[in-house]
DNA sequence: CAATATTGCTATCTTACATAGCAATCAGAA
DNA sequence: TTCTGATTGCTATGTAAGATAGCAATATTG
């Protein structure tokens, strides 16, 4: 059927790449986390909020969407979707900024949240040897902090 | 009473996690890439189907699209633009099949592609123990490939 | 040969993310 | 205090990657 090179010659050139498997890793990873988590009704970016508010009720959504580097524009409908939804709270602390808060069933699928990511976690941890688990965490946190501004890009 | 709590503090409960580690880093390293290879008038994209095609001469158009997870309607478009711009040459190799070879132009973007991705990733590189960056690639290429079909996903 | 699969392609939809601008509000300097 | 500039949330809109649907031509296979 194909003529020469296999697949896996044809890549060659790439496998070498940090940057290429980067992105490929985080691709599989991305995919199967967001198949996972469908499941609860969720998607990663939602999760990830939820996450992040549970840690820290009456945390400022300006202040989320910078650590998640998303946007205020992108910002102001994920967060009223997910009060919509009835997970979350939006609470005025002063005339502009906005404190939320994970409501009962939030707070529920925030530990459903959890519970799906440590074991989509688990899976890919259990294919690396230990040393190479421990290595990959600190290569990607200085990869991660590596920005101009030490502000985060798009979550 | 929840003070604001800082964005290191803030973002403290998705550190951990290594499928947001890998996101982060790996757009990280694309931003980066991106601003690197503009310089050459390309987009990753480019670059890599340049240097994919260079390394293998009268390479089949749908097995580039199978090895970098580019379906066949999106890679029409992408590769008529790359020999639009003069870089590549498409020759039927049979009543479908498209064999693709650089021009010398093509050749010479590729080469410096290839010098702007290796600086990209010396760089980063760099920021890592030799240790790390090994088992880095290690993880990377385990995570890569695990897919359901063999099959990878977007580039 | 007939049935099926593959290839390249066009058109179109969806989605993530970015830009622009607005009204309200807060904060710091004069 | 008052003026100025920055911040916050928001709407509307643009852009670009990727996905889906379907077509015509061709190749492959039973």
């Amino acid at each position: 059927m194909t003529k020469s090179p296999t697949l896996e010659a044809l890549q060659a050139p790439l496998v070498s790449r940090l940057g290429y498997l980067l992105r490929r890793a985080s691709t599989v990873m991305m995919a199967d986390l967001g198949e996972r988590l469908a499941v609860v009704g969720l998607r990663p970016v939602e999760a990830t909020i939820l996450i992040l508010v549970g840690a820290h009720p009456g945390c400022i959504q300006s202040d989320v969407g910078r650590v998640l580097g998303i946007k205020r524009a992108n910002m102001a409908p994920l967060i009223s979707a997910l009060a919509a939804k009835g997970l979350l709270e939006k609470s005025p602390v002063d005339g502009r900024s906005l404190a939320l808060t994970l409501t009962p069933s939030g707070e529920a699928a925030k530990v459903e949240a959890e519970a799906v990511m440590d074991a989509h976690e688990a899976r890919f941890e259990a294919m690396l040897a230990s040393r190479d688990a421990a290595s990959l965490r600190t290569a990607l946190a200085l990869i991660s902090w590596d920005t101009a501004d030490g502000q985060m890009g798009p979550a």
